[in-house]
Formats: structure tokens, C-alpha cells, sequence
DNA sequence: CCCCAGTCTGTATATTTATTCCTTTTATTG
DNA sequence: CAATAAAAGGAATAAATATACAGACTGGGG
């Protein structure tokens, strides 16, 4: 018996590589890498999973944190931050499509004195450093946050 | 007989507002605001929408363009772009109301080292230039794309 | 005007996904 | 170690969604 939790990573696993259009398609993935279940678990996956359908197949799609430890923050960050530059006053981070807004609130709610505040579009935030910082300093800051 | 392009609109309206769990619940709220059609034309719609389904119910996800080629990116800013300025290390771009999010994308894609990161709103799209670039710069560049 | 190709949509149906109802497995507690 | 509760997952099936097909309508050529 293959824990779930296995089984579940192995998914996202499989629909970060390529598309997958429905279950079965999914199903016979996991077959593949020795993992036997029918549609029925599939399906109960996905929803645990947060998983989103569209003309693409399966994707993941954010999800909705309300509140922001900073331990929540290096969660969030670490699952959907994939680039940081500093510019100016400003720190651009690029997330996972659709997960700004999300990483933005997680952000927000940390309550660093350092940032002014953010502006989050689908996949990018914009993090406006507070007078007397400097964005390379706040960079850094994130970086170790995930490392 | 309604118009394609209003219905397609009123559904984005309509996922807009609230969840939205099937087709069958979408139909009704089209139906309410006079607009008669069948699932299958609602599956269809969906489809060119680019919406996605998860367990919350049907959302928008993110761009409709997924390659742009520094061909594609021209066109589209040919198309849509009505006025750009640089401000510090910022290039504002106007575009076509509605229009920001697909150019935006466009930008992204192209992989330009000089900017940071853009964030598009309706009809604005805010572009970030990268530490050592000159927003003017940037902004001719841009300009000379399409001229 | 007629024909053609293209677009749009409804009907009927195939495909895909979610759920109900069980059985099995895995803790938990006295 | 029972006894019992909770979690997990399969089989069957209900529900939801996509599609094949056909008819209606539209805007050019000829």
C-alpha cells in the first residue's frame, strides 16, 4: 500500500511535467511509477490537493491563506516564490502563476516595518521598501527566509 | 439573439461575483439576466474563456497568450499600445481598456533582461526596469518595436 | 441570385468526474 | 488485547461536462 501522501506528491509531481487532461490519463501516470488506484481516489485527490481544471489539463492553483505567521510566510514563499530582483526602492518577486495575490496578503499580514506595501498582479509583486531600507538588504532578507 | 462576446462577458461577470459550482448553476444566472442558452454552449464558452474549475468553482486563470515571440510581442503592442512613459525606474505603458493583463504577459515572455517585472491592471501596465537599465532607454526600445 | 466556406448553436450522446455505499485498514482507549 | 472510532479506498452509479453531428445564419465571390 503506497501512503497517500506519497501518491499525492507523485501527482503534483506529474502535473507540474506535463499536461494531464483527465483522470485517467493521470491514473495511468501513477500505474506507471508503481502506483495502483482507481479514479474514485483520483477525483478525492484532486480536491484535497486544491488542484484546478482548465483547457490545460490540471493545474495547481493558490490557495487561500488568512492568516500569516512568519512561519506560513517561508511555507508560501518557499512553495510558490521563483525569483526575486531588486530594483530602486522596490523588490520584485515572481510567483507561480496566479499565487501573487495569495504571497502578497502573506506578506502584508508578516507586518515587516521594512516594506511600505505591495501590489500583487497574477504572478508578480511588487514590494515597495520603506524609507531608510534598502531593497537589496530586503531581498536578502527573503532569500534567507527560504533558504 | 444575444451576442457572443456579451455573453462571454456577463458569465466572467458572473464567476466574478460568486462561486459558481457547474454549468448548470451558470446557466441559471444567464438565464436571470435574459440571456438563454444551452449547457453545451456554455461548456464552449468556458472553454474559450480560459476559465478553470476547481473545487471552489469556476475562475479565471491567468493569460490567454503562451508563447510570445518578440514577433507576437510587436503585434500585440502594435495593436494595444496607446502611450508609454518612464518615471524613475518605472515605464508606464497605456493600453486598450481590458488589454494590460495580455500584453503584460506578452512582456514577460519575451524575456527582456532589462526589466524586473510588469504588473498590469485594465488598461495600465507598470514596468519595472532592471538595476543597471535606464528606463528611458527602455522606453525607446519599446517604441522602436513598433515604429 | 446562388453557392461556398465559416461561424454559431442546439440536440443527442459519449466521456469524464463526483458521490454513495460498503469493506478494509489504521489508530485510540479502556 | 478487544472494542470502537476514524480514515481510506474500491465498485457502482449519479452527475457534470465535452463533443459529434446537423441545421441556421452570414458574408463574400462569381
Amino acid at each position: 500500500m503506497v501512503p497517500k501522501k506519497l501518491r499525492q506528491g507523485k501527482i503534483l509531481e506529474v502535473i507540474r511535467k506535463g499536461a494531464v487532461h483527465n483522470q485517467q490519463e493521470l491514473l495511468v501516470h501513477l500505474r506507471r511509477a508503481g502506483i495502483h488506484v482507481t479514479q474514485a481516489t483520483l477525483s478525492r485527490d484532486i480536491k484535497e490537493l486544491g488542484l484546478v481544471k482548465g483547457a490545460e489539463g490540471y493545474r495547481e492553483f493558490g490557495p487561500r491563506v488568512y492568516f500569516a505567521s512568519e512561519e506560513t510566510l517561508r511555507h508560501l514563499l518557499r512553495e510558490f516564490l521563483s525569483d526575486t530582483k531588486a530594483s530602486g526602492n522596490l523588490v520584485i518577486l515572481k510567483t507561480n502563476p496566479g499565487c501573487a495575490q495569495t504571497v502578497a496578503v502573506a506578506l502584508d499580514r508578516a507586518g515587516w516595518p521594512e516594506l511600505a506595501g505591495t501590489l500583487a498582479g497574477d504572478d508578480t509583486i511588487l514590494t515597495v521598501v520603506a524609507e531608510g531600507y534598502r531593497s537589496q538588504d530586503i531581498q536578502q532578507k527573503i532569500q534567507r527566509l527560504i533558504g
